[in-house]
DNA sequence: ACCTGAACACCGTTCAAGT
DNA sequence: ACCTGAACACCGTTCAAGT
């Protein structure tokens, strides 16, 4: 029964925190084997706990699968927000939320992948409550810079009619989020230098906006 | 040993052509469930054979995941060529293949989830053979338009530069494929519209074509 | 409240065997 | 050449039971 001075982690022998250990594991499995294929069973394995205690904590797999996506969301978010700090107007700003997304798409495929997923969209009579806020936070950054581009008068979006703010940030989020797919599933050869990507599709974009 | 009359389908008793009920029946679950989850015995099943006999015509699952999506890429195809047909000028084909593309995406999201999931780019090691070819088709269809407005002096995109209508092709799909996923992932509430999303964007992204 | 172990119905894949 | 049936190692999920 000797304690090996392990921090405070396992000290209650009911494991500490498992629900956390079990996030954690199904990340660093998506991570190492580059698809979220894992089953429940292994997870529970690599966490030291029987197949079944899983259970406790997830009613079936797919909840952890959105908690793990749901982990992928703040990174992502996270990512974006801090790209966005050194910009110094909306159209700077576009750029570098739009390099931090790509990146972390080429960068974690797998996750990236199930953050988009059926999984969460559409399990098997569709979860949209998940689906509309999964991604809120990524949308509501590219809003805010779609809003102030708008105010500077460096967007020609009219920033009170709603459509036109809609349509610029869908605009943006369908470019971002298709390169981003179509690196991670490698349907362009060019992914190598992503972001001269970007930048190209972005100004582009940017430019569209700027015309309308 | 009364032969029903039966056109001519299965008079050989080995099936006739069973590779292909296989593919069809696959479709055919992916259409009513949703999803591409489906299993090889189901499809067996279903196809009224064994749950080994499907190993005859595909080696593994992920060979019968590939023809169901080769099905997809050629339906798309032949949806963009047709809409392509009544196009005055490059603009106009433009929006119309966009919406033709994004149109079979919303309505086959199970399907079209499966032809860019991860089956086809990223199995275990990876495939690069199948992954730069199944988007082929689509993406010359695009090429084409590109080309054409360059030609036409509509699109402001150096026709000889190789990497400048690249970075336009790929703005393109980006945009369109991009928004596709939106879509079928339920990230965008107005899918209900789709064809006024899909000719807003495309006029920006080929207002920001004209303007480089 | 949280965890374990046995059990059930299912899968993908392999192998020997049938025609 | 194509198909079947038994078999293997695995899964997700449930249930009774332990602490």
């Amino acid at each position: 029964m000797s304690n090996f001075a392990k921090p405070a982690a396992n000290r209650k022998y009911h494991h500490g925190d498992l629900r956390q250990a079990l996030i954690d594991a199904a990340v660093a499995i998506v991570a190492e084997e580059q698809n979220w294929n894992f089953s429940l069973r292994e997870v529970a394995r690599r966490a030291g706990v029987s197949h079944n205690a899983p259970y406790n904590h997830f009613a079936e797999k797919r909840d952890l699968l959105d908690a793990v996506a749901a982990v992928g969301f703040d990174t992502l978010r996270l990512a974006m927000a801090s790209a966005l700090e050194g910009a110094a107007d909306a159209g700077e700003a576009m750029i570098a939320i739009a390099r931090a997304y790509v990146s972390f798409a080429a960068g974690n495929p797998a996750l990236y992948r199930l953050m988009f997923g059926p999984e969460l969209a559409a399990p098997d009579g569709v979860r949209p409550e998940l689906a509309e806020t999964s991604g809120a936070g990524a949308k509501a950054i590219l809003r805010d810079v779609v809003v102030r581009g708008a105010d500077d008068g460096l967007f020609t979006v009219s920033a009170t009619e709603e459509t036109s703010i809609g349509m610029a940030v869908l605009a943006a989020w369908s470019a971002v989020h298709g390169l981003s797919m179509l690196i991670v599933d490698g349907k362009t050869e060019a992914a190598a230098k992503p972001d001269v990507l970007v930048d190209g599709l972005m100004t582009l974009v940017i430019d569209g906006l700027r015309r309308r």
